[in-house]
DNA sequence: CTGTTAGCGCGTTCAT
DNA sequence: ATGAACGCGCTAACAG
């Protein structure tokens, strides 16, 4: 492959200029710019972009660390919907994007400081950490900016963004959508309760029913860890000694397990049970019936989070976190009940 | 971050030095060799792959040249299960990865061959390129070595390597098992004509066809280009003059379209007519009837060939193409006919 | 406008 | 067993 050298060997020129009509400076005669791109197109010359980035002292390339991608539920696309968003951000930009896949299952991993030092990576994305991870807490402590998926950093470093959906608002509408539809004996599906967006659902299902003059202690809470065979078996335990109108759950996967349980209970859905979920993975359009959900645009977020980065590391930083939209997706498998 | 400056110098040695110890050279005391890691570690230290790669010149990353992960039908999962493959194996060697995916729908892509150069990558997985592609010539032409999937290699270099399911053996299996039941008036929902996977599952209908005395075109052979929306039409259409007994199809993407239709032309699966698919997307599973269809592995796929570019960068290849062990999924879209 | 020089962080001879 | 010196391909002052 040519290099620099031969460009600047055969143009005639040093090497500087060459490099410099590649960077964009203005003092470069237009001729001999002209003819160094010229020359450069026959010799199929393009720059090294290793070497630019050892040379140059700026970092060009973010980091996706993910969990959650490898093994996740085969049926659940979410972490691989957020990639997608984000390469497709990246690759319109300057930046060049390395892939950093956390296996949960696999113990060794790598200190995600460590991964963005040895690639001179300058910035970060994060996607299903969990807080309480070691190596996420000092990644956020280093001057690498980073933007967090799903979690609301509570730290006071500048560099550090975050995107999701208003989760709460999203819980809010789903619960209203149940209660306004005359269900009182809710079950709520909860998901690991440690987690940010676990918490935000709570915040936003008491407030929905603040509003209907309830409390939390009024419906019945089961904690499925986002497990769709603990929400199955969760399920199925508790129709054996009672019947709710609805089951409320934090999660799509969990609503699959919960919908194959009442099934199974012998009940129809939405007749007898009604069930909603939360993200809109792809399966939930097709499912029987299709499910009533919170859409959570994946891609969006990725996208978002991509661009957020960039103007966090270009210092033109506006705001902290950045809200997606989400959408009620209103399908079949809720039932409006007689007013009691 | 520290550098390799700053570990000789706390270290009282010479950079070059700390390089052998890190490259594993027999000619560094042992004694040192320990000082060297104990300081590394205190100033948590780690090499600088970047600076690596351009210093060494040996090649430490891999590409995955990817279409068909940003914008394929969202129920076709099977490139981004390749890439898990991939990325598994990859993370497991000493090597990078380094993704470029294709979006087919923006004609400004770049070639492939500058892609690998920029990135000094030394060594390519291609999958979902058409072998019409021009970037797909100019890179198998280089001396880059690259594993091409679902493409039979017809160029001379050694470079190359292929890895894909026998998908004439899998056809004829599937064949088979329709004709074994009985059905004798099929329709074959075929996929993009010029591709290497379908001339190959068209020789094995073939294949299965002869076994019991029937030639091509005792069959009616419908193409849909591999379109779920184009098998659908292509069926609701045929349906209104004929009534096979059964649709064998080329994808499990054609086999949706094609279920569609034949529910709302008023025939029960598989009572009135039998479908089968090719792939066994997640999906597949849960249709109703849940589909038979042919399993390909792709995560393995993925991993096998990440396994095959590393052999042959390192001479050692063996062989070719490499066949991995597809699996017919028996489920419950086709019936047993009574013989005739 | 153009060229010279000095690195970036590391691997690799070749002496010692 | 260790170190000095050179270079990988490029950017970035600084001179001219």
């Amino acid at each position: 492959m040519a290099t620099i050298k031969d460009v600047a060997k055969k143009a005639g020129v040093s090497i500087s200029v060459v490099s410099k009509t590649y960077n964009n400076y203005v003092d470069v005669s237009e001729e001999t710019r002209q003819r160094i791109f010229a020359v450069a197109k026959e010799l199929n010359y393009s720059p090294n972009i290793v070497a630019k980035n050892l040379s140059s002292k700026k970092q060009m390339t973010f980091g996706l660390i993910s969990s959650g991608v490898l093994n996740d539920n085969e049926k659940d696309n979410n972490a691989f919907d957020i990639f997608k968003g984000v390469y497709r951000e990246i690759s319109e930009s300057r930046f060049e994007l390395s892939i950093y896949l956390i296996d949960s299952q696999k113990q060794k991993q790598q200190s995600y400081v460590q991964y963005c030092r040895e690639r001179n990576i300058g910035g970060a994305i994060l996607q299903g950490i969990r807080t309480d991870d070691q190596y996420y807490t000092e990644l956020i402590n280093t001057d690498i900016p980073c933007v967090v998926l799903d979690i609301m950093n509570e730290t006071a470093n500048g560099m550090i963004g975050s995107v999701s959906i208003d989760n709460a608002e999203a819980s809010k509408e789903m619960a209203l959508h149940l209660l306004k539809r005359n269900h009182r004996r809710l079950v709520i599906m909860t998901g690991t309760k440690e987690t940010y967006v676990n918490k935000e659902r709570m915040k936003g299902l008491e407030e929905a029913l603040h509003v209907y003059g309830m409390k939390l202690s009024d419906v019945d809470v089961l904690d499925a860890d986002f497990s769709e065979e603990m929400a199955y078996s969760l399920t199925k335990e508790y129709l054996e000694t009672k019947q709710p109108t609805a089951f409320l759950c934090f999660s799509d996967l969990m609503a699959f397990g919960v919908m194959r349980a009442v099934k199974e209970a012998g009940f129809k859905i939405p007749e007898d049970v009604s069930v909603t979920g939360f993200d809109d993975l792809v399966f939930s359009g097709f499912t029987q019936p299709p499910l009533t959900t919170v859409k959570q645009d994946f891609v969006e977020i990725g996208k978002v989070a991509a661009q957020l980065l960039q103007d966090i590391k270009e210092k033109k930083l506006e705001r902290q976190h950045i809200w997606v939209k989400h959408r009620l997706m209103e399908r079949e498998s809720v039932k409006t009940l007689p007013r009691n």
